[in-house]
RNA sequence: GGGUAGAUGGCCGAGUGGCUAAAGGCGACAGACUGUAAAUCUGUUCUCUCACGAGUACGGAGGUUCGAAUCCUUCUCUACCCA
């Protein structure tokens, strides 16, 4: 009894409250009763799924891999799950349309590259009670049979409870419908948690609000199946002050693999945040502590012009997702090309040049050059633009300059004496987005 | 099985024979203003073309017509109603 009662003191005493900091970093939507109590007497084992439907993860995954990092901070035990087999399905949740399948290999590469990420953020050192684990639905459902799954999994949920599911009445409601296969996605979902609450002690699920419909079904499970108790929470799902999607940018999604968006392309985005989202994003995004969290915004309200609250969220996920390298790689090449844009750009060295690390390369024959091309026909060819027609349009929209001498004629000729250093060109379209040409 | 209504550009949505490459909105890109913001205002937004212009396009196929997103036939898909 004595003994019963130290241990559980000894226990608590080493278990950060991470609901708590959740909820004031804004990180909580919904919870289940008791979940907190949980998390407070014992170590906890809780897991949250990424579905593999791209080679690699984008910042909207961030969110849920950072409840992973506060769980394991806190001293409990994250399990990260990769969907080889649910992503093979498609969940419906928050898809307002049927979705193709995807082909093995692809799932396969997808798989691969994902956990390879997955693995830089937690703590997988086996000597620590709480590493964590990454385990792959695909284990343990490639042996189960469509029988053995209607008769061990589909006969404890009714098909009423399921179609009341959000993700699937407004498919229901709406237009295209729901395949078999998709509607049956939450049951898989809800097996994965009663799985690895049966074979591996997971008593919690986490992740994005959206997927609230899913987890319940798996607790659901769990208490008709096992008789046992499962808990959950998720965290609000992010949007942008102007109501534009979260994590896409012009080129579509912001990657954390530094091959699809360079480290430079991804403090950009940060970088670019606006106020109110940056005070909403520094509290989810970094790791710092509430009271720094608040002087910084009060700095910032002083004089929101100097941006301090951007650059600090910037460089803090930066370095957690590129490290200090990518970071200050990152911060070089701002520094080259935006953060001094008055100076003209012979004053950038060859190494300057070279070394742009993130912006998009060309090549061009150094002949075509001598004889001097007209700056459409130079932007079509660089394959800076798909077309004359579009790079003449942003010209005559003033959002072409080259090595920093906005382009206002279209007859403008290019020719060698522009060249930097007999042999670079930087071309800049809008505000930020640079190009290097170097002659061949 | 029977009936009705639909399918238009990235999305929403107007358009029922020529004035329609197709209103309007959203989104996206660029400019001005700024803080590499936000808001606002302006321009662009099917493809190729410096341009003139040409080519594709209103679910698919075929037809009527000098001319079709618009009319007819048929096919596919969706929603709703009746069995």
């Amino acid at each position: 009894m004595a003994t019963d009662y130290f241990c559980q003191k000894v226990k608590s005493m080493n278990l950060g409250n991470v609901i708590g900091e959740l909820q004031w970093r804004g990180m909580l939507q919904d919870i289940m009763p008791g979940t907190e109590e949980l998390l407070n007497k014992e170590m906890t084992s809780g897991y949250i799924g990424f579905d593999p439907t791209a080679d690699s993860l984008h910042i909207g995954s961030l969110v849920p891999i950072l409840l992973l990092v506060h769980m394991q901070r806190a001293g409990h035990k994250p399990f990260a799950l990769v969907g080889g087999a649910t992503g093979m399905i498609g969940d419906p949740s928050g898809k307002s349309e049927e979705r193709n399948l995807l082909s093995e290999e692809q799932l396969q590469k997808n798989q691969a590259g994902i956990k390879k990420q997955l693995e830089k953020f937690l703590d997988f050192d086996q000597s620590k009670p709480n590493a964590a684990v990454m385990v792959n639905n695909y284990d343990w459902f490639k042996d189960i049979s469509f029988i053995h799954f209607l008769r061990d999994v589909g006969k404890y949920l009714t098909v009423n409870y399921m179609m009341g599911k959000d993700s699937v009445k407004k498919r229901i409601e709406g237009e295209t419908g729901i395949s078999y296969t998709e509607f049956a996605y939450q049951l898989m979902q809800g097996y994965d948690f009663y799985w690895l609450y049966a074979n591996m002690g997971c008593k919690l699920q986490m992740g994005g609000s959206d997927q609230w419909g899913n987890i319940v079904t798996g607790t659901e499970l769990i208490r008709r199946k096992a008789g046992g108790e499962a808990f959950a929470f998720t965290c609000p799902l992010l949007t942008k002050s102007d109501g534009g999607k979260f994590g896409k940018s012009e080129k579509g999604n912001i990657w954390l693999d530094p091959e699809k968006t360079s480290p430079y392309q991804f403090y950009q985005f940060w970088l670019n945040a606006a106020d109110d989202d940056a005070k909403k994003w520094i509290k989810i995004f970094t790791f710092l502590p509430k009271g720094a969290i608040e002087t910084l915004i009060g700095q910032h309200d002083v004089d929101a012009a100097k941006r301090l609250l951007q650059k600090t969220l910037a460089k803090e996920i930066t370095v957690f997702v590129h490290g200090e390298a990518g970071y200050a790689a990152a911060i070089e090449t701002t520094e080259k090309l935006i953060g001094n844009k008055n100076a003209p750009a012979s004053a950038l060295t060859v190494d300057d040049l070279e070394g742009i690390e993130g912006i998009e390369k060309f090549s061009f024959e150094k002949e075509k050059l001598a004889q001097g091309i007209d700056v459409v026909s130079f932007l079509a060819e660089t394959n800076i633009f798909p077309s004359k027609g579009e790079a003449k349009k942003m010209i005559q929209n003033g959002g072409i300059s080259i090595n920093r001498v906005k382009v206002d004629n279209l007859q403008l000729k290019v020719d060698e004496t522009m060249l930097l250093h007999s042999q670079y060109l930087l071309v800049q379209k809008g505000r930020n987005k640079f190009y290097l040409v170097k002659t061949v």
